[in-house]
DNA sequence: TGCTAATGAGATGTAAAAAG
DNA sequence: CTTTTTACATCTCATTAGCA
């Protein structure tokens, strides 16, 4: 249960961005969100291609771009739990490693149970702040619902929805 | 139960800024070059390098030029909320730090809701200090709004305003 | 001095890790 | 696997401060 008294704890984030510049200690290289070759989703992570040796004391977040958000949305619509097998070549599809496709549908599963998950239809929405929605696949705000809905259907057209 | 915390727990301020990119901290690199105004300023700005090391307790204030101003506008207007990608993108192609462009960007959407995109404070009233209309690309002022029109489609035409 | 780049704090979303 | 928690990334909003 953590009962630490971690409440406190002064988060070290501070000193982490200062000398956070790509050090030369290699730290052993757990291989997570490694460059992936030329697929068609390289572009945005060029900045990170040298941040593939994670530090040891810090967490490797990966930022899976609009354009995977897309492709895995897509596939999510189609099986919520895929197989390994499935897994992993969505996996290659998209250019992310097995291990953070897996760790995605996990936690986009446990997302759509809270029931907060791409509610394209109608009903919810995203609410986010005050008047700002912002669009599950890419990450543009939207003032009212109405456009964002406008730009779901121009710019992220569910076709899986045919049946 | 998501027991959101109410505790102290300093916060990690920098999340927003200095993010892990090449250029944490210091590097008076950022300065853009400047093409034709070759200031004096400029120089002893440059030669400071040493001494920046242990003093950075002034905060440095990119100065963005015009043509620089007009790359940026004309990328807002296709897209105000760029993904972190074509952020970095724009930052290269403008030739300033991701960083720099993203605070850019945030300040511009504030002041897009703000209501006042460029110049002209509240009440819709054109004065500017002495009724005068500053150019939101260059910084060239004009009296009346015809000559700032005419200088607009003159010295900076939207061709591809919109999309 | 006005405009605006930069900073700080609070809020939100979520990938990754931990707990179950 | 699911549920919960942590850490990090980015946003808004308010404010500060640098330069023409």
């Amino acid at each position: 249960m953590v009962s630490h008294l971690n409440n406190i704890q002064i988060k070290n984030t501070l000193s982490d961005q200062s000398n956070n510049t790509f050090n030369s200690s290699m730290a052993p290289i757990k291989q997570s969100t490694k460059p992936m070759s030329e697929t068609s989703f390289e572009g945005q992570r060029a900045s990170r291609e040298f941040e593939e040796e994670h530090r040891r004391d810090k967490r490797q977040r990966t930022t899976i771009t609009p354009e995977q958000l897309e492709v895995l949305y897509q596939r999510y619509s189609l099986d919520s739990n895929p197989t390994r097998g499935v897994l992993e070549s969505i996996a290659r599809d998209v250019g992310l490693t097995r291990r953070v496709v897996q760790v995605w549908f996990q936690n986009t599963r446990a997302r759509e149970r809270k029931g907060q998950f791409r509610s394209v239809g109608p009903g919810s929405s995203f609410t986010l702040g005050l008047n700002h929605l912002r669009c599950p696949f890419c990450r543009a705000l939207f003032k009212v619902k109405s456009a964002l809905d406008a730009h779901m259907r121009s710019r992220h057209w569910p076709r899986s929805a045919i049946g």
